[in-house]
RNA sequence: CGCGGGGUGGAGCAGCCUGGUAGCUCGUCGGGCUCAUAACCCGAAGGUCGUAGGUUCAAAUCCUACCUCCGCAA
């Protein structure tokens, strides 16, 4: 099929290789635009884009698809579908409009579970037991169209972001490659997605990165995972910022929520809202990620320190 | 030129401000203790102090440039 791709970070990276690797014709990717990032502020190209370079392929990146003669661009393709993976812009009715068979969206959750930005993130720390993909026929709405595949994985007690997105990101390639087959044989029915279950998965903030020891430890330990490999959970000592890479729950404890319990060798026990959160690999500022066991070799943590203040 | 912190025996750190004998915890090796151990005791090896210049009688420590790792911000 001739295509059109529009993705940006890491995770639509797996869909556009597979889909070139599955010999369709990607004639155009749309990603953002290169934008100031990472230290020293230098323009930095999407992930999308560095692997359309590495293909060839043309790339645009508009900043918006609203106006005319980007939309025009869009159309002169004459594509016969649109691939939509975390493309991060709006893409308006002329352009949903524009393919033969539409835009088709890979999104990373069990729709309508988690419509919107972070579903990964949310899912992990809303505890839930499985979470998947789900490829859809784009509308008007925020992932609000009719429902193509779906498929589900669990969520493991020690999934973070980093593995079920690399894992997510993989399924996703491989159902978008499936699905495009069956649509092609016209034998893919649209299903609508339910009334029921619609919840959404607001962008993460830099500002819920902050652990607040008042939460029971159950729920610290998943914002942990949560936010591993980013923004990374942090907390303060001794004034300065202290990012909290893993933990482990550490049995029933009710002392003063962020209190230091205990320091052993491999580990540094807080108590929480209710329960203790053993940290098991921490990072200060300026340092890198250590293990609990090397992070004590090198730095002292007393009794009466306190986390979080 | 976005702001800032760091690079010291194999690992993680201190020492730098107030130049002048390389320190701590761990690991490694040898020995001892023990029924035994990741525990404990004794001893040993191992460092061009990121690189290149400069200042000085003397530089890990002060100055300059560069390389590199990291936090913030995005």
């Amino acid at each position: 099929m001739r295509l059109i791709f529009a993705g940006t970070p890491d995770f639509a990276v797996a869909a556009l290789e597979a889909l070139i690797a599955a010999k369709h014709t990607v004639a155009l990717v749309l990603t953002q635009p290169d934008r100031p990032a990472g230290r020293g502020m230098r323009q930095t190209p999407s992930p999308v884009k560095r692997v359309a370079q590495q293909h060839d392929i043309d790339v645009f990146q508009p900043q918006s698809l609203k106006m005319a003669d980007h939309q025009a661009k869009i159309a002169a393709v004459s594509a016969d579908a649109i691939v939509v993976a975390a493309y991060g812009l709006i893409l308006p009715q002329a352009v949903l409009d524009m393919a033969r068979m539409g835009c088709i969206n890979i999104h990373a959750s069990l729709l309508p579970r988690w419509r919107g930005a972070a579903p990964i993130h949310r899912a992990i720390l809303a505890g839930d037991r499985e979470t998947g993909i789900t490829i859809m026929q784009m509308a008007a709405g925020l992932d609000t169209g009719p429902m193509l595949l779906r498929d589900s994985i669990p969520i493991l007690a020690d999934d973070t972001s980093k593995t079920l997105h690399d894992k997510l990101a993989n399924l996703g390639a491989q159902m978008i490659v499936r699905g495009l087959a069956q649509l092609q044989n016209g034998d893919l029915p649209a299903v609508p997605q339910p009334e029921i279950g619609i919840t959404y998965a607001a962008k993460i903030s830099k500002a819920e990165a902050l652990i607040d020891w008042n939460f029971r430890a159950e729920e610290i330990e998943r914002k942990v995972r949560a936010f591993n490999p980013f923004p990374v959970a942090q907390t303060h000592w001794r004034g300065e910022t202290l990012r909290i890479w893993k933990g482990k729950l550490a049995g029933e404890e009710n002392r003063s929520p962020g209190s230091i319990i205990a320091v052993e060798k491999d580990r540094i026990i807080v108590a929480c809202g209710a329960g203790a959160l053993a940290l098991t690999e921490l990072q200060r500022a300026g340092g890198k990620r250590l293990t609990a066991r090397e992070f004590l070799l090198g730095a002292t943590i007393h009794l009466s320190d306190r986390l979080g203040d």
